[in-house]
DNA sequence: CTGTTAGCGCATTCAC
DNA sequence: GTGAATGCGCTAACAG
């Protein structure tokens, strides 16, 4: 149209040396006039780089994601990486299906926490199948048996922490609650739990739904069995912390509750909560920044990275 | 290698009715042998579709975009599309070149929700120039200027009816708390506020920073100035309410905070917080039903839908 | 400095 | 019922 071939256009546009200044100039002007933008796809398929790297989680409603999001971006916005961002809403098919999906040309590599159904299926195929020259990296809830670069968090070493501070701080009776002992992450954070109280008194699991977890946990503290609750996650933080008040134990200082929620939430209730904070920004960038790294050099061996929590005291006593 | 050629399996894998039942059989075999997974880059470059939407929000960081997403999830995993999710961090830059970038291949539409920058700066081409045949649809956040499919929320009204509801309680010193000035959703509801105080008093504006907000409702507070405050998001919601239970006028009642909280949040603060609650659940489905009708119908007439928020009353009084 | 050609991986006519 | 050839939009090696 422009009295240039194809190629022409193509190395203007992509500033090669070899084309005049002039016809670069026209070129660029012609492009802009026309709107003219270069088709991702199939400069994907031509080159076999996708310059994305995928985030696969299971959900987002949580702190700790929106955190490691929030990482994550902060370290591949310095590069020419986009991201995507895909839910798997705790569901192994379509958790298989993304990593499929994006696998297939769309992403370089990929940053997964593995979601509940497929550690209660045990199915990790789709994460062992895929192209060996795609990255893959895991963080948080993470597969042992599956090699690949990973970013944890000390699960039970932090709850064993905290579990200790209560029993130093003369607690007798803790109570554990959880709506996440499907999950590794869950189990871990239960052994450090279990790890420090033994000594003590036997373990008391509360396991269960949200509702449920509130119930049983009114049970124990009208029965006088509690003087302490260590609760796994932000549902049974809250649902221990609902009992809590409304058996009025938790004003007067009789009862505390540790738990895993964002500041925003602990800070705002009465009495405040004290919680294991999770550095989720740091797992963010650790992980992007590893994947990254194997992305160099693909060959290097598989990493995992440690990131440990803070135990974030905020009731008195 | 199975003694076929590529165009043999190529129809074979998809199910043509020109390959024998037989040679379909081995022809699958073996691919699930190999691990076989057609490239979706080549089939979308073929086919000039991607069987994809984009999702591109500020922020993921808030209760309602969450309920949008899982609204869009749940109408969207009933069909062939996938979703891919960018946040933009509330810039236009970024906003920019994520639609431009998934516009061009990744995606036959995208639903969108306009960062706070891209309001400030009023730069809107990036939603004009791109391939018409692209789908576009806007939520909460809107650009009156772009024609194409949106879903709007009631922010006048709902507000309006929310500051009319404290005023018929018998309040008589409203003051509204915001962080999200720049941007026409909060706009919308000064509107509503204001509309509905006048006729009482002159409206009182604190629009500023979190910290800020906390400082300056304490200051109101002291002087005996406000007796309820309306706060347009979680942040000016969570200032305002510290800034009540600080000053010890929220347990004896003698203020009334309400504003836009998670359930999650609003239920758990002692006193709980009466909210105004969008139901962002209902705004993605309508979104993603709104976008899929477009793909279908790219000729038909943009749409606008209103979806209605609930005065949710926690307080007594 | 510019144009011709080939090929990325696939689906799809059109012959056979 | 099967295969050879073409092209999606682009880049890069090679000629001119």
């Amino acid at each position: 149209m422009l009295d240039v071939s194809i190629s022409t256009v193509s190395k203007a546009l992509n500033d090669s040396h070899e084309i005049s200044p002039a016809t670069k100039e026209r070129i660029r002007e012609a492009a802009k006039l026309y709107n003219y933008q270069p088709n991702r796809i199939a400069v994907n398929l031509k080159s076999g780089k996708a310059n994305t790297i995928g985030v696969v989680i299971p959900s987002i409603q949580n702190f700790f994601m929106t955190q490691v999001l929030r990482g994550i971006e902060s370290v591949i916005a310095e590069t020419p990486y986009n991201i995507i961002i895909s839910i798997t809403n705790e569901s192994y098919e379509k958790e298989a299906q993304i990593v499929n999906t994006l696998t297939q040309g769309f992403v370089d590599g990929i940053i997964v926490t593995v979601s509940e159904e497929t550690f209660i299926k045990k199915a990790y195929d789709h994460f062992r199948s895929f192209d060996n020259r795609k990255a893959l990296l895991m963080f948080d809830r993470v597969v042992g048996d599956v090699v690949c670069d990973k970013v944890l968090v000390d699960d039970e070493d932090a709850v064993f922490k905290a579990t200790k501070e209560l029993l130093a701080s003369g607690r007798k009776q803790i109570t554990l609650t959880s709506t996440i002992s499907n999950i590794n992450v869950g189990k871990q954070r239960i052994k450090g739990y279990t790890r420090a109280v033994q000594p003590i008194h036997d373990p008391v699991l509360i396991s269960d739904t949200v509702e449920n977890i509130e119930d049983k946990v009114k049970i124990l503290l009208d029965q006088g069995k509690v003087d302490a609750i260590v609760a796994l996650d932000e549902e049974a933080s809250l649902a221990s912390f609902r009992a809590g008040k409304a058996k009025k134990v938790l004003d007067n200082k009789a009862v505390s509750v540790i738990g895993y929620t964002s500041k925003k939430i602990a800070e705002n209730l009465t009495p405040n909560l004290t919680t294991i904070d999770q550095d989720g920004v740091r797992v963010g960038e650790l992980a992007a920044e590893l994947l990254l790294k194997k992305l160099k050099k693909p060959l290097k061996d598989p990493e995992s990275i440690i990131v440990n929590s803070i135990y974030n005291k905020r009731f008195t006593s």
